[in-house]
DNA sequence: GTTCTAGAAC
DNA sequence: GTTCTAGAAC
């Protein structure tokens, strides 16, 4: 075995490795444990639930395996519940071409808002028929007693497939970048209403204590500012959340805290850009018109055919004056 | 699975 | 100039 393969193999064990190990475990029982997703989330809330028995994978469920399934399902309830979501925040099921060599089900809050969610690819096995929903696998295994594999071709060009549909509005894009600066929108609205819910909260809390204490509290204690620290990673600057029993994923900072006025920010200031299909165009008359836009106007990809032909060329790149990044890094070998 | 990188697109 | 993508390597 080559030591490339070698290497892969040892990738796919990792999350047998985290079991044994107890990493990164956040839930466990004697049948299966619940796994943070802490080296690549792709949402601000991304676990994984394993079984202890060793099953490879999705194929590899039977009938037999229904009530591990319905014990996996708890675990995945109880981790939403740990942190005080609803289970409708989440995706919970199976990718039917998972890398890993131990059957893992996901649990990944529907935000899909992460700085690991990096290619279309990403996106496309939690939000295509490459993802199985518990549900669904559930349903197979009681009709069929199985799962059957998709064929490989499909799963190619699943991962692939664009434009890509926002799965919280009609809206759709050919360019990845663009779904990404969407979902921030439809994410930093949705924070935006839950920290404002909480703080009617704790405001009517405090306000109930003052009472209680015949107000011997005060209200001069700062508002509490959920982006206190600040991790630069990637295009994005992330910050642990301020609360709960396990801390999300990433989370970013803005320019500044007016809630009015927040934006992402940038390791470099984003060039100016044409009108593009952005949130606005799908709100309630959109529906009837989804996101036209340029990419519309040419046949689906147009923009990035397939570039096999350079592939010969790039090994040879080197040798090219055209090309100056190049040039620089053959100097610095 | 991820990271790195060249080349294309913008 | 930056952003995006796909292929190679790991």
């Amino acid at each position: 075995m080559a030591e490339s393969e070698i290497d892969l193999e040892f990738k796919r064990g990792e999350l047998t490795r985290k079991l044994s190990a107890g990493e990164d475990v956040v839930i466990q029982s004697e049948r299966a444990a619940v796994l943070r997703n802490v080296t690549c989330p792709k949402a601000q809330y991304h676990f994984v639930v394993l079984p202890k028995e060793e099953i490879a994978n999705v194929l590899a469920l039977k009938r037999e395996h229904l009530p591990l399934l319905d014990h996996m399902m708890d675990l995945a309830n109880d981790v939403i519940k740990q942190q005080q979501l609803s289970p409708s925040d989440f995706r919970i099921g199976f990718k039917i071409d998972s890398f890993m060599n131990r059957l893992n089900m996901h649990v990944i809050s529907n935000d899909f808002y992460s700085s690991s969610m990096r290619r279309i690819q990403h996106w496309n096995t939690f939000n295509s028929d490459l993802f199985i929903t518990f549900q669904a696998i559930y349903a197979l295994l009681c009709v069929k007693g199985s799962v059957e594999p998709m064929p490989a071709e499909q799963v190619e060009q699943l991962l692939h497939a664009t434009p890509v549909h926002c799965n919280q509005c009609s809206f759709y894009t050919e360019n990845f970048g663009q779904l990404k600066r969407h979902l921030y929108i439809h994410w930093r609205e949705r924070e935006s209403e839950r920290l404002s819910k909480m703080g009617v909260a704790n405001l009517s809390q405090r306000m109930g204590q003052m009472q209680i204490n015949g107000n011997g509290g005060t209200m001069s204690q700062r508002p509490f500012n959920p982006f206190y620290r600040q991790i630069r990673m990637h295009n994005y600057q992330f910050v642990p959340r301020f609360q709960g029993t396990v801390r999300p994923q990433l989370r970013p900072t803005y320019e500044n805290s007016n809630w009015n006025n927040i934006r992402p920010h940038y390791q470099h200031p984003a060039p100016p850009r044409p009108p593009s299909n952005d949130l606005q165009k799908t709100q309630p008359d959109a529906a009837s018109n989804p996101a036209p836009s340029k990419g519309a106007e040419q046949p689906l990809h147009a923009k990035h055919p397939k570039k096999k032909w350079y592939v010969n060329k790039k090994k040879n790149s080197h040798s090219s004056s055209s090309n100056p990044k190049g040039d620089a890094n053959t100097k610095l070998i």
